[in-house]
DNA sequence: GCCAACGTTGGC
DNA sequence: GCCAACGTTGGC
């Protein structure tokens, strides 16, 4: 089983979002980045936990554990015109962009902010989070950096 | 194939 | 709101 990180916007989607789902809900982000994409087209499986983080607001923190919740599967909006994530390069019988339906596990009580993850940036090394300018918003999470990061979520 | 221009991300 | 970093686009 392998662990990851997505990001959400709050003021998009946010943990409280996710856990009003029933059940499943699609990965709302229509992940357009190739690395991003590989990621989830490749190596996503079923079963996998992930790390929420909350980007672009006041408090940038993973807020909640959630699971994949399905088999990677082709973009709908890539191929829809009407969609504002249509992309006329995406061909129905090729599809060139990916998403996966994620489910809530549990949300933390004590958010683990982006500062305090900085602040261990010597154990977890080379996690995408902090490298600098990081921008990708799904990325894989090493077995030792999960173990490390949910050790913090205990203290 | 280079690279400048542009748009986007996301922390601060 | 600012701006650094990055990916993509398109002219040449």
């Amino acid at each position: 089983m392998k662990h990851w990180l997505v990001k959400s916007e709050p003021e998009v989607f946010s943990i409280d979002d996710l856990a009003a789902c029933p059940g499943k809900t699609r990965y709302w982000k229509h992940v357009r980045n190739y690395q991003a994409r590989n990621f989830m087209r490749d190596d996503m499986k079923p079963g996998d936990r992930v790390f929420f983080y909350h980007s672009n607001t006041p408090l940038p923190a993973i807020v909640g554990i959630a699971e994949i919740a399905s088999d990677p599967y082709p973009d709908p909006e890539a191929t829809n015109p009407e969609s504002r994530y249509f992309d006329p390069k995406s061909d129905p019988v090729n599809p060139r962009w990916f998403l996966v339906d994620i489910k809530l596990v549990s949300k933390l009580d004590h958010p683990i902010s982006l500062k305090e993850i900085k602040e261990h940036a010597v154990i977890l090394g080379d996690l995408a989070l902090i490298r600098r300018g990081n921008r990708l918003s799904v990325m894989p999470v090493a077995d030792e950096q999960w173990d490390f990061i949910m050790s913090l979520k205990a203290a």
